[in-house]
DNA sequence: AAAGCTTACGAAAACGTTTTCGTGTTGATA
DNA sequence: TATCAACACGAAAACGTTTTCGTAAGCTTT
């Protein structure tokens, strides 16, 4: 029982491919017999158009390409999931890519998509492509007239929609967070500099202290290196992080720029035997599971991902559907909101 | 700078389209220098087939769909990065597809793929499609001629290969490391049983218990309903967790069939008072990043999911390119293995 | 009865490929 | 010089659609 199409309903009714392609349009050029009878036929055995044979006709996929960096992520498969949310009700489906971090995989994967697959691109960059600042595959599928969207880490360069978390802010907020909550010596653990997002939190904590007239200690600020995110390191990375919290004693509050610093900070605590919130106070970033779960349960500013899935598909879409790529493009910064528990309870 | 395709590169070289194709695939029918000129022109002006024609050509997308009850799921996500890492590796993509646990989103998103976007389904199961025992897509999908991969959630009613965890096996194992442990009363925490693999694991539990000659004492299953894994409901879920606690107090070693319910029975335990590992020891299935991070962090059952991920997807191409799609079907079965945490420590 | 107008349908092009087959030119062979 | 192979290329079909255009048959109008 192979898949029906218009030329076997043609021959079975004994009418032409056209008759068929209008009757089951309801095209009036066709009699009203005439119709309901390939209607009929096609309803009976289940007739449905090929997808494939319509895209190369339509020149549209009807499909958006997703390229994040990771999928075993709380963060992205959020925003995946708000994706396909918009998507879905927009007739769209999801290809995803992943880049693994990679700035040739996220290359291969995007020239793999990019020759017809999709309509356009939902993407957030590598790490790795942050850091050599290669663009030209960016570049490249902009000019073919691919639309692209970039969200949570984009970049400046490039010339297209965006959405973003305002970092800066959701750092700066829950930074004065622990100020008001009695912290003074206000420690920041983040990734390099290369990483937007991280620079970008980096700065807010800076704005927080300058704003409460807090001088800035930069021995109070601990860059971890990228590898120190990897599933098999999470036990040195509680290491480098103790190490930190013994060599500044004075630190009572901790802003950390992801779940994982900050439940790796709170583990170091008490390898040093500080009680959280009592003795240090503890935010991360990322509302995951993580954050609810851990013990004491971690507040967090949350970014709303699954929102800032919805808005970048609803911009994509929009601008496929209007056919307009040119400028002007739109930036969308979908606010943060600090989600206060335990770890930053006051006595 | 529209898409360059064979028709345009063979104007402006003034050939025929068939003379351009030919010399791409560097066919010998055509003289060197007229292959030269045009490999030339079409890397310099970056030609890439497009897709979408010759998916129409071949009839074959080199697509995979797969669809998934949640995306934001650390079991699930593994699952598809090992599915995207076999797929990438042999030059398919991945389109995803989420049911939400929905059965009618189930059939819509199959639909709406089955039409020619994919060469064939890696799925598991909704919740409700279980729960309905409606399996008439699934069934008209494999009539078309379009191979299925079931996982995970796995349906005996469908003739098709499969990829398993040994669920009974894992449970039975970390029910047996309970019991030599100590522990002599053991609790179940599981699903409804229409969730397959909730019952498989409410099996394995039942099948270590007399194993070890422990009589099975039927108010230490507690089986909760599945309004309770929703994200608002976890303080009830704890809740109720507690209550069942305080009314079997002779409990002293837990079994979860997943990592919320492993999590919020320690805090129930907490709430009441106990001691993890002392006075109760518990065991969870699924390796994710809670428990991994939680406090005492949680003796597991991991389940692989990566390479249950890239078993689905070789079985699925191989049947692919092999075009056979007959029975025999194959059932794979992915070993699970005890990660042995704080939660289970002996004193 | 000639002209025009509906009605109901079919032929063919187009989307971008690959591939089969046909054909004109060249050079070698008989 | 006539025949034939080799060479180098082009025409056309096919994949499954949609859509434009053409047209035969039947009808109405004058």
């Amino acid at each position: 029982m192979q898949k029906l199409t218009l030329k076997k309903i043609a021959k079975e009714l004994d009418v032409s491919i056209s008759t068929v392609s209008k009757a089951l349009s309801d095209s009036h050029e066709i009699s009203k017999d005439t119709r309901q009878k390939i209607q009929a036929f096609a309803k009976l055995y289940n007739y449905r158009p090929n997808n494939i044979a319509l895209s190369l006709k339509n020149k549209k996929t009807k499909t958006l390409g997703v390229i994040i960096p990771e999928i075993v992520h709380h963060f992205f498969t959020t925003v995946v999931s708000g994706i396909e949310k918009v998507a879905n009700e927009r007739g769209y489906n999801v290809i995803i890519g992943l880049s693994n971090e990679s700035f040739s995989k996220e290359v291969i994967n995007m020239d793999m998509l990019a020759n017809g697959s999709i309509d356009g691109f939902i993407i957030s960059v590598a790490r790795e492509t942050q850091l050599k600042k290669d663009f030209h595959h960016l570049h490249e599928t902009i000019n073919q007239g691919m639309p692209i969207v970039m969200f949570d880490r984009v970049l400046p360069e490039i010339a297209c929609d965006k959405v973003v978390v305002d970092d800066a802010e959701g750092a700066r907020k829950a930074v004065l967070n622990l100020i008001d909550a009695g912290c003074r010596n206000i420690g920041i653990i983040t990734t390099e500099d290369h990483v937007s997002v991280g620079k970008l939190r980096t700065g807010g904590y800076e704005a927080a202290l300058k704003e409460r007239n807090i001088p800035l200690d930069e021995g109070f600020e601990l860059k971890l290196k990228d590898e120190l995110n990897e599933e098999e390191n999470i036990e040195e990375l509680a290491k480098v992080i103790a190490t930190y919290l013994k060599d500044h004693p004075a630190i009572d509050g901790i802003f950390a720029v992801n779940e994982i610093y900050a439940l790796s900070a709170m583990k170091a605590a008490r390898y040093l035997g500080k009680h959280i919130p009592k003795d240090l106070k503890v935010i991360g970033f990322t509302d995951g599971m993580l954050s609810k779960y851990a013990t004491p349960s971690l507040t967090t500013v949350s970014q709303h991902g699954k929102l800032l899935g919805e808005k970048a598909a609803f911009l994509l879409i929009e601008r496929l559907e209007k056919d307009h790529l040119e400028p002007p493009f739109e930036t969308i910064i979908v606010e943060t909101e600090l989600v206060e528990r335990e770890s930053t309870k006051q006595f």
